[in-house]
RNA sequence: GGAGGGAUGGCAGAGCGGUUGAAUGCACUAGUCUUGAAAACUAGCAUGGGUUAACGCCCAUCCAGGGUUCGAAUCCCUGUCCCUCCA
């Protein structure tokens, strides 16, 4: 949520920067709501104050054993007219509130200007790209010979893009998110944390996802559902709601393994060979909650932890920023990493790392108490993937094969993987 | 599955429907005292919002949402969460 003494003061300013996220912002409507509120607040508080008095003079009154009926007729039309304005003040109440929840974030002046992931901008490169001298199979296929990736039997369990693992290729996913937990928590100091992988209203629009993508998601049945979560970064940051948190708690670093659920509303005919795009996959997510000034710092902290796993596994890979057309809707600035996949012969995103500012943090109300001031100030939030687990599996896969189909173990996985060097019928 | 009890400020914990945004204690901050510290004493100390040039004034909030009332932390209804006991 953007602050709201920045849309009522300077609306046209947020129009600009709506309309380079991707919003717009009908600037006469909010103007017009906005005199309404004012006017219709001022009255209702008005009329609060004189009930107010006017009650606490009948306690008085009758305390003293006074006649109170002359003083509850002159209140008795009062309470008439504060009933219609309250009411019409929740309602405008509610309507800019609205307003204010589908309204994305300000991007940072240095994301470049673009329509979509064409205008992304590549900061860095790492890596050499494998050079094969036989003739490279995707994971599709490796996964076929290996007997460990079998999309007919998800595709049965459940349906299209679900997938099984089976034997030493799941084991290897297992082996990368521990490798993943340990080194963002032994490493990077990050505090390892279980959490709920179903959440509620609340915790989605605390995050962003909520109001506006709620196709995205996948919606459990009753009166007050439930949502699988798209991404540990929900209930992670959702840790922080509501709280004012001392200054030497700062920053909290949190990593969590989850899996991640997605509708994969609008991706229609993407991605549909391969475990690339699934409704299921599993992710180690990295969030960090820290005072304004040091977020910047956090963000590129934070993607550095994403980088470091795919250098240890030295899969090559390349760090995007991304342009405005591509930044999602809570987000300041976003970098991509995106590895290299010999199958698809070309760079395939594995971690998002972004900068919120504050604007998770006034949605979720999470704020900290800066003790010179000792006034709560919001937090700023930072998060990223270190990695999405499934496309590392298939990076992996596809950057370590051999020409007979199977796969090296990368040393750093090894020990995980009980000693085996090489994965093979 | 059945029967009860509870949810109040950072924490603990009061609160006959009436000057209660809320006693008290602890914690915290500042000051007095002290060579320094502790102790003691004094004062301050919730959050969000409106309004104001500012001092300030005002409104809302005692789990959430409804209701009764001139007036609700206190009474009624619904929901959520926690705890205890029975099967």
């Amino acid at each position: 949520m953007l602050d709201p003494q920045l849309l009522r003061s300077n609306p046209d300013t947020v129009k600009e920067a709506m309309l380079r996220h991707g919003a717009d912002l009908d600037v006469k409507a909010v103007t017009a709501l906005e005199a309404r509120r004012k006017e219709i607040q001022v009255r209702t508080q008005t009329l609060q104050s004189e009930r107010n008095t006017r009650s606490k003079s009948i306690g008085m009154a009758k305390a003293k054993g006074e006649d109170i009926q002359p003083l509850l007729d002159s209140v008795a039309q009062l309470g008439d007219e504060l009933t219609l304005v309250e009411a019409e003040l929740t309602e405008i109440q509610a309507e800019l509130k609205a307003i204010q929840l589908s309204l994305p974030n300000i991007l940072s002046d240095d994301v470049p200007t673009g329509k979509d992931e064409e205008q992304n901008k590549e900061l860095r490169v790492w890596g050499d790209q494998p050079s094969f001298d036989f003739e490279v199979k995707d994971h599709v296929d490796l996964g076929r010979i290996l007997s460990g990736i079998d999309f007919e039997a998800g595709a049965k369990i459940a349906g299209a893009r679900f997938v099984t693992l089976s034997g030493p290729l799941a084991r290897l996913q297992r082996a990368l998110t521990q490798f993943m937990l340990d080194t963002h928590s032994d490493k990077n100091g990050y505090r390892e944390t279980y959490v709920p992988y179903l959440v509620n209203k609340d915790s989605l629009m605390g995050t962003g996802q909520l109001p506006k993508f709620e196709d995205d998601l996948f919606k459990m049945q009753g009166e007050s559902p439930y949502y699988l979560i798209p991404t540990a970064e929900v209930p992670v940051t959702n840790l922080v709601r509501d709280e004012i948190l001392p200054s030497a708690s700062l920053p909290m670093k949190f990593v969590a393994h989850t899996p991640c659920f997605r509708s994969e509303a609008g991706a229609y005919g993407r991605d549909m060979r391969g475990m690339i795009r699934q409704h299921q996959f599993e992710k180690v997510e990295l969030v960090q909650v820290v005072k304004a000034e040091a977020s910047e710092q956090a963000h590129e902290e934070l993607t550095q932890h994403a980088e470091g796993i795919l250098k240890a596994l030295n899969l090559p890979y390349r760090l995007m920023l991304l342009c405005s057309g591509d930044t999602g809707f809570s987000a300041t600035k976003t970098y991509d990493l995106e590895v290299w996949l010999p199958g698809q012969d070309a760079y395939r995103e594995i971690s998002s790392c972004s900068h919120f500012g504050d604007f998770q943090a006034r949605r979720l109300k999470a704020r900290w108490r800066n003790p010179e001031t000792n006034k709560p100030e919001l937090v700023h939030t930072v998060n990223g993937s270190g990695l999405a687990v499934g496309r590392t599996l298939i990076a992996v896969m596809e950057n370590y094969q051999q020409e007979d189909g199977s796969i090296n173990v990368p040393d750093v996985l090894i020990p995980y993987m009980g000693g085996l060097t090489n994965i093979s019928v």
